[in-house]
DNA sequence: ATAACCATTGCAAACGTTTGAAAAAATACT
DNA sequence: AGTATTTTTTCAAACGTTTGCAATGGTTAT
C-alpha cells in the first residue's frame, strides 16, 4: 500500500512531533527555525515528495498565478506563435497559461470565461469567437471587467469594448499586399474574403478596397468572395472567379490557406502564376515559402503580439495603469515570393 | 467606486442576517430551505453577480475538476486534432484542460508536471517531449504515478514505462506507404525520417525497413537521411538525394511538412511528380489534398486518440481499472493523392 | 538570584465553501 | 396548554497553508 493521497504539512509536523507552522517556516527556510529543526523537516519533506498544495495558497493569498487564454482555434500557425510569445514572458513569471478553445462557439466562449472567472484567474487573454462577433454579444466581457480582472483582446479585436488589446495591422498589411500586385501591373485583383463580422477580414478587405480606389481601380463586387479560412473554402470561390468572363489577373487571398487553395485551382486550369494570375497570401505560414510556387504573403509578428499582450498585462497588474485601456497594434510585413513576381 | 473584490457567500449572509451555510444551502437549491429565503438570496446573489469560488471548493473537496494537457509543440496540425477530441470528450465532463507547451524542453516539461502536480490536476496527458526522450529522464514522471494520478500518452509514447497510451500506428502506416510506393513500382525508395528517438519517427523508420526488406528490396544507409519534422529541414536532405548518383525514384516523408519541402526541391530540378519522384507524407494535414501535386499522406486519426485518452482516464478514475495501464493503438490509413499515383 | 534578552516554537485566525448534527422556531396534534 | 412533529436555521469543523503575536525555554549580564 502506497502512499495514495499527497502528503501536507500537517503530516510532517505529526511526525515531528511540532506544530504545522514550525513545518511551514522551516520548508520556507525561515531564520527563525532551528537550523537543525529546517533540515530534518526540509530532508524528510523531500525524501517524501512533499509537494506545495497551490490551492490552498491561492485561497489564502487571493492568487492563483493562473491566466486564462480563449481562442477560436489553435490549429493556425499564427495562434501558436502567439502562444509562444505569451508563454515566454509569463512563463518565466511564475504563471500559468490555462488555455481554451472555444471553436468559433459564443456558448463555449461564455462558459470559459465563467469558470476561469469561478477559477480565479488574474487575468484574461481573449481572441473572440466568431459566433460572439456576430451576435455583437458582450456581457460575458462585461463580468470581466466588472471584477477588475484584466481582459487583453489579442488578434480579434471587439470594437468600441473598453479593453486592452494587441492586435496587427491587417489594414495597411492588405494594403501592401495589394498595392504590390498593381505595382506588378495587376488591374483585376480579386479578393477571398475571410469571414464577415470579424475585424481581420474586414480590415483586410479594407485595405484591399482601399488600395484599389487610391490606384484608380474600380472596385467590382463580383471578384469578392467569401472564405472561412479553410483551404476547402476558397476552392467553389475561385472557380467562380476563373469562370468569369472578364477573369482575374492577380487573387489575394485571405490567409495563406485560401491563396494555397486557390493556387491549386488555378494550376489546375492550366493557368501560369504568376503570369496568368498572380497570388498573395496572409500569415506567412512555414509552408508559404515552400509551395510551388511560393506564397507571396503577409507576415503577422505573433509572437510580438503576445509579447505585447503581456506586457499589457503585466502593465495592469502593477497598478501603473491600473484600469486605463492600451491599445497596440503592431504593423505586418509584406514578403514578396514568386507567387505574385512578374517579368 | 465599484465592487472590485468578488463578492462572497459570506457577504450575502451579512446582507440577510443569516449564516453563511443558509446562504450556500440556498444557492445550492436545498430543500431544508424556506422557498421565500431561496428566492430572495438567489436573486440577489445573481443581482451581484455571485460567483462561486472554485478555488475554495477545490481545497475542500480535493477535487480540481482541471487536467493537464502537455504537448511538445501546438502548431502542429495533429495536436489541434488531439485536442480537439480531448475537449469534446471532457468538456462536456465539466473538466477544464489546462495546455502546456514544452516546446521539446525538458526542463519546460518537468516545470510543467511540478506545476500540475502543485495545482492538484486529476490527471495528465502527455506527449513527451524530445529531450525527455533523448535523455531517457523519467523521474518527473514517476511522481505522477507515486500520487496516483491518471498519466496517459498521448502520440508520443515512452516505452516501458508503466501508465496508459494512446497512439497510432505508425509503423503500420508506414507500412503502408511505403508498399504503396512499391506497388508503382518504385525500387530506390529514400525516407526522410523524423528526429532520432521518438518512437513515432522510430516506428515510421521500422515500417519503411520492414516493407522494404519483405519487398526483397536492400536497404540503403545512404537513402535515409534526417529532419526535425519541420519543412525548411527537409531542403539540403533532398538535394543531397537528387545529387546521389543513383537518384532515388520515391520519397517517403516522416510528415507532411517534410513532404512539401522535399516536392518543392524536386520540381526545383525540374523533375516530375510522381513520374520521376513519388511522395508520400504523413498526417494528412488539411493543406496535403491542395498542394500541387496533391499529396498522398498516411491520416493519423487525431480526434479519435483524444477521445480515446479521455476515456481511459475516466475508466482510470471510475475505478473500473485503477491502476491498470492500458493501450490503445489505433490504426492510421493511406490517403492515395496524385503525388505517388503513377501511370 | 533576578531581570533582560534571544532563540525557538506554538496558537489562532484567515482564505470561501460545504455539510452533519444540533438548535431553534414554527406548526400540528391531543 | 403541553407535547410531538416538522420546518428552518445555525454551529462548528474541515480542506492546507501562512503569519502576527504570544509563549516557552535557555542564556547572559547584572
Amino acid at each position: 500500500m502506497e502512499n495514495n493521497k499527497p502528503v501536507t504539512i500537517k503530516d510532517i509536523a505529526r511526525r515531528f512531533n511540532c506544530s504545522p507552522s514550525t513545518v511551514s517556516r522551516a520548508l520556507n527556510d525561515h531564520s527563525t527555525i532551528n537550523p537543525d529543526t529546517r533540515a530534518n523537516i526540509q530532508e524528510y519533506a523531500k525524501e517524501v515528495g512533499y509537494q506545495r498544495n497551490e490551492v490552498s495558497l491561492s485561497l489564502l493569498n487571493k492568487k492563483t498565478d493562473t491566466l486564462g487564454l480563449i481562442v477560436p482555434t489553435i490549429s493556425a500557425y499564427f495562434e501558436a506563435t502567439v502562444i509562444e510569445g505569451l508563454h515566454s514572458v509569463l512563463h518565466p513569471m511564475g504563471y500559468t497559461l490555462t488555455i481554451c478553445v472555444s471553436n468559433e462557439s459564443y456558448e463555449i466562449e461564455r462558459d470559459f470565461i465563467a469558470r476561469l472567472l469561478s477559477n480565479r484567474v488574474e487575468g484574461i487573454f481573449l481572441s473572440i469567437a466568431q459566433e460572439t462577433y456576430d451576435r455583437g454579444y458582450y456581457e460575458h466581457l462585461e463580468s470581466v471587467l466588472q471584477r477588475h480582472i484584466p481582459l487583453i483582446f489579442i488578434d480579434r479585436d471587439f470594437e468600441g469594448f473598453a479593453a486592452s488589446r494587441a492586435i496587427v495591422n491587417d489594414y495597411l498589411g492588405a494594403y501592401a499586399a495589394v498595392n504590390h500586385l498593381v505595382s506588378m501591373g495587376c488591374r483585376r485583383i480579386a479578393h477571398l474574403r475571410g469571414p464577415e463580422g470579424l475585424t481581420v477580414s474586414e480590415q483586410r478587405l479594407a485595405g484591399y478596397m482601399d488600395c484599389l480606389a487610391r490606384n484608380g481601380i474600380p472596385i467590382d463586387p463580383e471578384l469578392i468572395m467569401n472564405t472561412n479560412f479553410k483551404v476547402e473554402s476558397a476552392i467553389v470561390p475561385t472557380q467562380h472567379l476563373l469562370g468569369l468572363r472578364e477573369r482575374p489577373d492577380a487573387i489575394f487571398g485571405a490567409n495563406d490557406q485560401i491563396a494555397i487553395g486557390a493556387m491549386r485551382v488555378i494550376l489546375d486550369h492550366h493557368l501560369r502564376i504568376p503570369d496568368d494570375i498572380a497570388i498573395v497570401g496572409f500569415d506567412n505560414s512555414p509552408i508559404s515559402a515552400y509551395t510551388y510556387p511560393s506564397l507571396t504573403t503577409v507576415a503577422r509578428p505573433g509572437v510580438k503580439i503576445g509579447m505585447e499582450a503581456s506586457r499589457m498585462f503585466r502593465s495592469q497588474v502593477s497598478g501603473v495603469n491600473p484600469n486605463t485601456p492600451e491599445s497596440i497594434i503592431l504593423p505586418s510585413e509584406l514578403i514578396i515570393r514568386e507567387s505574385s513576381l512578374r517579368g
